[in-house]
Parts: structure tokens; sequence; C-alpha cells
DNA sequence: ACATAAATTTAGATAAGTCTAAAAATATTA
DNA sequence: TAATATTTTTAGACTTATCTAAATTTATGT
């Protein structure tokens, strides 16, 4: 079994590094509002699990074992996620936190049946993928709204950056998941863009906010 | 903020002295699993936090606030309990772990939707009483199976033992929350019992089992 | 009531995880 | 490439929660 602060460092080299790619001491201590000298005593420790691939000075990555778990991890707090918005009714900038608590708990059983409540679903209420039971992920193109081109369309799928407050802004824009977008006018100067959002009337959005949206294109 | 460690200990002292009895130190390391010593720091620490009443060698009890931590504690463990039960399908000897660590979800927004999402129970799946959001409890009469006389009638509403043991048992005889019991006869000797349940084949049950079974008396 | 037993507390140690400050290794740049 | 800057590691300290063993207090029995 692997301690809370375990499973956090290895998620969070999960999201640094994915399966393999190396991560410095630095980013982890960033990424975990910590120290490097803390990063460097649980990579040791880490190492000594064979959970990363640690040499001093040269970075980590996880090994298959560490990928595993960290991945377990994720799928835990993406299926808490659509628990939490699905079932009872939080808004998608409210549920993070809570899932991060929720991720540490410790029952597979539970996670298999809380996945059959809420009907396998394949994405989280932010569009990231939920990886199932063996490990499988079901990633979707990464297309962002700023890619369209003028009088194009395309559904919304999902966030790349996951604030609160842009959350909120494209909530109240109705930039939910699922939404339609057709692209009305790109401004060149500033690449902001003028879009219809499920038909209404078109707003400007900026590049900021149009390049962290995903998209599917539609006709 | 209160540590787990903390809750658990707030926890124990609400299960052996309820609202305000005192608990001696060895009764909670019992409880606990740990050492008198650990007992008696946790309870200096409690003390300092004025969340128990503690003068050494004189055992301890709950102060008001310790009381209403302890309370919401246990509210968010049998909720938890119901949830796992009703919507996700486990069974009520399997709950208990699971919701030992969900319980220490810090999350008062989650637990208010939880309840509702739960319909607002007043009684886990053992027929333990569910704190309210105010701390109210709609206790029931502790009337056991086994004051049952010959020829009368009831229908269980909970568990006094929460073994698995003991659950599993009560499962394969059907005698779960909702069930109607009615005393064919009863066996002086050793107190055990003749019932019939939910008007079936009669079957004995020992003193043991229908001492730890709670009742209500109907006609 | 005095000796003994039982319960509780104190003292000091340990493990996990973190920190600061200093040392060491690596990278950058003039 | 030598000096400087950056990154990382090491050393030692701290906190929380726990333990064992010894000391102390309270309870019990004759």
């Amino acid at each position: 079994m692997n301690s809370l602060a375990e499973e956090n460092y290895l998620k969070a080299l999960y999201k640094l590094g994915g399966k393999s790619n190396e991560v410095q001491t630095n980013a982890l201590a960033d990424e975990l509002n910590t120290k490097a000298s803390s990063v460097t005593d649980m990579m040791k420790k880490l190492s000594d699990k064979k959970l990363v691939n640690y040499e001093p000075y040269k970075g980590v990555s996880l090994t298959k074992e560490g990928y595993a778990i960290a991945l377990n991890v994720v799928r835990k707090h993406r299926l808490w996620e659509v628990f939490l918005v699905e079932k009872l009714a939080f808004k998608w900038d409210e549920v993070h936190e809570i899932a991060e608590q929720l991720e540490h708990i410790q029952s597979a059983e539970l996670i298999e049946k809380l996945d059959e409540f809420l009907g396998f679903p394949k994405f989280d209420p932010h569009g990231d993928p939920i990886p199932d039971k063996d490990g499988k992920i079901y990633q979707h193109l990464e297309i962002t709204l700023s890619q369209l081109e003028k009088n194009e369309k395309g559904i919304v799928i999902g966030v790349k950056e996951h604030s609160k407050s842009y959350l909120n802004y494209l909530d109240n824009l109705n930039l939910v998941l699922g939404a339609e977008v057709f692209i009305e006018d790109k401004v060149e100067f500033d690449s902001s863009m003028k879009v219809k959002i499920n038909n209404t009337a078109g707003v400007t959005i900026s590049n900021q906010a149009t390049k962290n949206l995903y998209i599917k294109k539609i006709n």
C-alpha cells in the first residue's frame, strides 16, 4: 500500500511526464507546492520501491508499476468528478478539491461499482479521459477552438486549462461540454474570435480562452 | 481543521461515552487498537484544543465542541454507508471499512448534497440513526428480539453488534432490516428462540444472536 | 492500612514527511 | 574554459503520531 503523499507524487509525475518522460526535481516541487529537498527525499523512497527511475541530478520518470498506480489514482479522481457533477449536481469548477481527497480512498471494488453506477463514462466533466480498469485511455484529438477557421463549426469536448476562474468563465458563456460553436470571424491582430454559441448571438473570445478549449470539428 | 487521527479519537470517545460520559484511557486504547500512552498524548492535545475534558488519571469526556465534531464524523460515516448499500449495491457487511475512509472527506457541501441525493435517510443500513445537519438524532426504542415473548411479532429495525460474521449470518437468514419475525417458541434452558422469518419455515436462533437484534413490536 | 495489582502517565525513541541552510553537481556565459 | 548561476542533493532539525519501558497514581484485598 502506498501513502497519500506517495500517491500524490506519482500523480504529479504522471501529470508532468506522462507514461515515461523525465521530470526535473524543481518542476515536481512546483507542481506539489513543496521544496526540492522534499522531492529528493521522496524520489529515493519511491526509487527503493521501484515506482520511479531516479538517478541523482538526472531527473525522474515513472516505472511501469509507478505508472499503473498513478493512472489508477487519475482514474479514481475522474470517476469521482463525474459522480459529483452528474449525481450530486456540483458545477464543473467546484469538484477538483473534493476529488483530490476522494481519489485516495482505497477499495478496488468501490471503484468498479462506482464506474458501473455512472455507466462506465469515458470522459470526466472537463473532457479528460478516464482510464479504464486495465489502464486503457480513450484520448480524443487535441484540436483547440483557436485552430478553427472562419465559418467552421465544432463541439466543445474538453478544457486544457482547469483553473476555477476559466471554468467559471466558460460556464457563464454556456461553453460547456457539448456546446456547439460557430466561428463568425477571426481577428488577426490579437487572435481573438467572434463565435456563436448554440446559435445564439455572437460573442468575442480572447485567444487565451480559445486556445484552451478542445473542440471536435463538425459540419 | 482536525487530523484524521484526532477525528478517530473523537469518534471513539463518542462511541464509548456518548455525549458526555467519562471514558477510561485503556478503554479508548482498546477501541482504537493503540497503546494507553498514545491515548494520553492525544488527550493532552485534544484538551489543549478544548475538544475534550481531560484530567490526568480521571478519564476523559467530549466537550460540546468535541461532541459536535464526533457527531459529524458519525453522520458522514452513516450517510456514506447508505450510499454504498443503496446506490452501489454493496452488502451491509461490506461497507464499514470503506465508510471508515470516506467519513474523513472534508466538505460540508458534499455531505449536504449527498444527504439530499439519498433522500435524507434517518437510519443507516444497520439501523443506526443518522444525525441530521444540526446534530439531531432520531433514536428508536431499543427492544431486542430476545425480549419478545412467544406468539409476538416484530420488524427488524437494527443491529447492536456490527461484526462482519454476525451481519453475514443474519443476511443468510434473511434477517435484514424490515424483515418480519414471529416467535414460535422460546427455549428456557439456553434462551434460544424458534422464529418464523417473513412467514417461512421456523428456524432456531441462539440468545447470542437474538439479543443483538433490534426489533419494533407489531401486532 | 499496607502491600500488591491495575491503570495511567512520563520519558525517551522511532518513522514519515517536511523544512532550512549549506554543499555539491551541472549548466551557462563571457 | 574559467567564473558564475542554476539546480539538486545532503545534513540536520522539526512535527505528528506512534511505541516501549519505567515511574507514578489509584484501586483492591487481606
